[in-house]
DNA sequence: CTCATTTCAGTGTTACTGACATAC
DNA sequence: CGTATGTCAGTATCACTGAAATGA
């Protein structure tokens, strides 16, 4: 018996199947996360500082959704484990730049393969044919009011 | 552009777009509930009463899959709303027996037409055969693990 | 003056853990 | 005895709000 099982008006509740699928993925990644001592917004603000390069704590959250009084708790947290180094902008001093370090880089891969092997764990049941369907009827969803 | 979006290697991660939607759901059902004095809980546990009739506080954790520590809480809450009545279960001494009152169907209905607007609301940019098979992709992941 | 940025403090929901007393 | 129940207290993540100080 699943979450939620025991009532059911939510059996054929296409949003209540998308919110256990979801709890389970995140359950999943959280689990990971958590096993790498980290936490889902620090996989975001990482990957966001790896694929952009270094930048401002507004610009992080902008680019991760993330709230900015949430990424500086968050970028707290990392740069005291020194995975990113927090300064001063010298051309904006409102701002500070955020710099990915080396052991950020390392933790990121770590946390990409915690990623990657959810993934697979989460569609297993489906062939390639069926993830494909539900990544476009997925994106269809998110793209429309998202 | 959407949560998450200026992250690259996310926007082909099926959890991501998984969670994204589920994300989306989530904020419209907790707004809709706030709006009607509710959470989603209270939504579950009212349910569960209507489809089973009278319980214990543990029976409704295990029905819903809300831990019996955030069953009482949530109990208490809607007692005092009057929606449910707890009484002492005379045969079992260590349960209390949780029953729906009238004013709680009334709220449970109005929950039902909530939830309904949504569900239209966030499958509205799919067709009827989309919705078939993202209801059979989801139910499948479910059914896998969840 | 207006706006952006960083920061702090706090709220709310969901989910979970540990402990305790009580009763089966 | 072990197990189930209800209760309380506390933690964690994510999401969000409001306000203050600083600087562009």
């Amino acid at each position: 018996m699943h979450r939620g099982d025991g009532v059911a008006r939510l059996r054929n509740a296409p949003t209540w199947l998308i919110k256990m699928a979801a709890e389970r993925a995140g359950r999943l990644l959280a689990d990971g996360f958590a096993a790498a001592d980290s936490r889902g917004y620090h996989y975001l603000l990482l990957a966001a500082l790896d694929e952009h390069g270094p930048s401002s704590q507004a610009e992080l959250g902008r680019r991760c959704g993330i709230d900015r009084s949430d990424v500086v708790a968050a970028i707290n947290e990392m740069a005291a484990a020194n995975l990113v180094e927090r300064r001063p902008d010298e051309n904006d001093r409102r701002r500070n730049v955020i710099t990915l370090t080396r052991a950020g880089s390392r933790h990121l891969k770590r946390l990409d393969d915690v990623v990657g092997g959810i993934q697979d764990a989460v569609l297993e049941p489906l062939s390639d044919r069926e993830r494909q369907q539900l990544l476009r009827l997925l994106a269809k969803l998110v793209d429309h009011g998202g």
